[in-house]
DNA sequence: CGCATTTTCTAGTGGTCGCTACAGAAATGA
DNA sequence: TCATTTCTGTAGCGACCACTAGAAAATGCG
């Protein structure tokens, strides 16, 4: 939509965030009018009003109030709310939705990582003082932009498929049974976070949901 | 809004549904101009509308067309906006949601009520034709409406605790032990079908959604 | 200083939102 | 036939939507 901005990311001005280019003396900073507003401050905003009220019903204005700029200068900064957003939902995979990789990487077998993914997720889907829930599953809701619909839902399909690879890792290692369903046990992961309905909604089959909905009767396997 | 119409249910006109009020020949007819579309029909397209796009997202301009009246018409019918969706929830819970409520009433257990609720709802959910998923599950998600929002989640929220009475009442039987936490398997079963975000959205708090966690890697007890 | 560059503020743009005034059309009862 | 009642189509209301043109302000460079 606009040309003049090359790409977001671009820091100049602000405070001490000075480029080191010139390695003496005098810094490199940019020419003109230096920006007024902290960037990732107000990204931090956006954030959060995205998080709380989801991708439609966080209109430009509302943005620019919380991030207490004017819509120009919000445009120029961060491009178009789209933009806008696909940055805000890169910021908080990295901040706040980044705890089920950690614990699926960092602890010994699928089942007490998804443990405490399930146990972290009961933590950071309550803390006070944010929105409750995750961004990635309500934002996308009665979303009337088919581009940010896709985008979202890549991503659940995704992190369903980093259940799958690590489940199908563990039965590789002989920690789980040969016959395991990998993809029904991380399906089902996906559906306490998600449920069923999300799953329905981005495209899972009857059969899916069936062998989801077993699983969640039986659960895990005795390992 | 308008006080003309007293409610909605205001079946005069039609074809065939002429009160019986008259005994006998002419039978008695409203006085004005007949409605020229069938109301129940049109109910049944604002219902796939907002099924499939959730509330916010339904413009009325949506339902004008998919109804195939003009706007006069469909506020003469139906009210404002809000009321014709309220209408709509109510339709979709006996025609389409009332599943669970069946299952948990006909089955001896809960246990069995719970199983047949997931296993039906994984056709439900799934079914060609319809929209997929649960219509009070995702068309209150990115309401801008605060009336909207408290409607569903109170509905959601009296759905749990229905689950919840069906369990008590199997514990009073003996059928389940008696240190059955029912509160928490009734969240457990919530949580397969709406997910831990979605109650965390709707003000459930850490410790619940740590216990439910818990159930979700241990589920029911050896009844 | 003047000049180029970039951001800021003001004040809008066209479009869509939910909703409705109004007049004509189609039925009724007298 | 005629008045009354009710519905339907046109046409448009004010409010908000995402977004931006244009001028003023703030910096670095010469």
């Amino acid at each position: 939509m606009n040309p003049m901005v090359s790409s977001e990311e671009t820091e100049r001005g602000g405070a001490p965030a000075r480029s080191a280019t010139e390695t003496r003396g005098r810094p490199a900073r940019a020419r003109g009018r230096p920006r007024s507003f902290d960037r990732e401050a107000a990204l931090e905003r956006a954030l959060m009003a995205f998080w709380e009220h989801g991708y439609e019903a966080t209109s430009v204005s509302d943005l620019t109030r919380v991030m207490d700029i004017g819509a120009p200068s919000l445009y120029a900064a961060f491009g178009d709310k789209r933009t806008l957003f696909e940055e805000v939902v890169r910021e908080y995979g990295t901040r706040y939705g980044s705890f089920g990789d950690r614990a699926l990487a960092e602890e010994p077998t699928a089942r007490a990582g998804i443990e405490r993914m399930l146990r972290e997720a009961a933590v950071e889907y309550t803390t006070p003082g944010r929105p409750h829930g995750c961004l990635v599953i309500h934002a996308a809701a009665n979303c009337s932009t088919p581009e940010v619909e896709e985008s979202l839902r890549e991503r659940r399909n995704a992190n369903i498929a980093a259940f799958e690879r690590r489940i199908r890792a563990d039965v590789a290692a002989g920690v789980l049974p040969e016959g395991t369903d990998a993809a029904a046990l991380a399906r089902h992961a996906g559906a306490i976070i998600q449920g069923m309905s999300q799953q329905a909604r981005d495209g899972a089959s009857r059969e899916e949901l069936e062998s989801l909905a077993e699983i969640a009767l039986a659960v895990w396997p005795r390992s």
